[in-house]
DNA sequence: GTCTATATCAAGATAGAC
DNA sequence: GTCTATCTTGATATAGAC
């Protein structure tokens, strides 16, 4: 397998570790918060190290956002292979259930949701945007096949759907309940799934 | 009436324009993205003047939380007055349909979810916390009638339905779907509204 | 490519005159 | 209480030696 020289798999591994202490920093403080510092701190090497892989803030946090929007590309394909008899529905819900996990390992690092440095870099990220895409456009497929047998509600505009989806993966909720010390895990997880899909309102 | 003497009127409405900026710009960017330099060109007085009226930054953006919530208490009030025969559901429902409106009139400011200054900032000021016990007392009234009325599934935590109102007034899936463009601002509430009380999935 | 040391700058906060 | 001008700090980013 050509995957290059020996040095260059060792600077695969350091920037694998860089992108997974960035992974968690943004997860547990957000982007703002976080300091190049931290994180080179974190790694074990000088910030002057860092910036010979990463050309700024912005690029570190765009590889860990690419990261875990792998991670999610590799949960799918996984679902798709190995649950191919589940309903749509029940992939979507797998999906949602996933990221709440990370979220809850403390591993699903966060944006802002306002305008800053960091949005308008990611919209011209390519990598990114391609994997936004990559995870929406599975997503989407599924959406469209849940709506059409009936699984959710056909009335929302699967583009609504979507973003709820996504909105899941850093619903602040998450945090709250956990907080709040009343709950497990897998408790709060499966309340927050059924607000989702079934809502506030008795069935 | 005793409100002060003509000058402290006058710093009065000085401070009320003050908060307006700054409910704006925290609608507009969010907290980090902020400056008080903004804050003060747009109000149209000299940086170090406000910090006459407000110690800090975060004072500022504390007082357009207790300005936001004590609407959110107004609103409350004259529902549970002219809609007095309305089921607690139908309250609930009122009441996320206008922090909706809010935040799409631009008006709705969001705090960083994560960690930062702010947020241990406003855990030690008592008027806000103040604030947010009102609102949370008189939602949590409501959340516990529907409850028992059956109107809301009363198998989530209370605590839970409580979190997920906040929530919704500063979901950003409202601005992702303005930003889609597909659709007007009241259809975006209608959706968002079905989605958080009816759920995804088909009834 | 890694390090130490430093440049640079943005932004919160303050001094002091009026 | 308002202003102009300034202080101070924290953080991104870089120089330059090894």
């Amino acid at each position: 397998m050509a995957r290059g020289s020996f040095r260059q798999q060792v600077l695969r591994v350091r920037e694998d570790a860089i992108v997974a202490a960035v992974n968690r920093l943004l997860a547990e403080k957000g982007f703002e918060a976080m300091t190049v510092d931290e994180v080179a701190a974190d790694v074990g090497i000088a910030k002057a190290s860092l910036y010979k892989h990463f050309t700024s803030k912005e690029e570190l946090a765009a590889a860990a956002m690419v990261r875990v929007l792998d991670h999610a590309l590799a949960f799918i394909e996984q679902r798709t292979a190995a649950h191919s008899s589940a309903t749509a529905l029940e992939q979507l819900k797998a999906v949602v259930r996933w990221s709440m996990q990370v979220q809850l390992a403390g591993e699903m690092p966060s944006l802002p949701a306002q305008s800053s440095s960091l949005r308008t870099a990611l919209m011209q990220h390519r990598t990114y945007l391609d994997r936004v895409m990559a995870v929406s456009d599975r997503l989407g497929a599924w959406i469209v096949a849940a709506q059409a047998a009936g699984e959710v509600n056909p009335a929302l505009p699967a583009e609504a759907v979507l973003y709820t989806l996504y909105a899941r993966a850093c619903d602040p909720v998450l945090g709250f309940l956990k907080a709040g010390g009343n709950y497990g895990d897998e408790q709060i997880i499966e309340i927050l799934l059924a607000t989702c899909f079934e809502g506030l309102a008795s069935r």
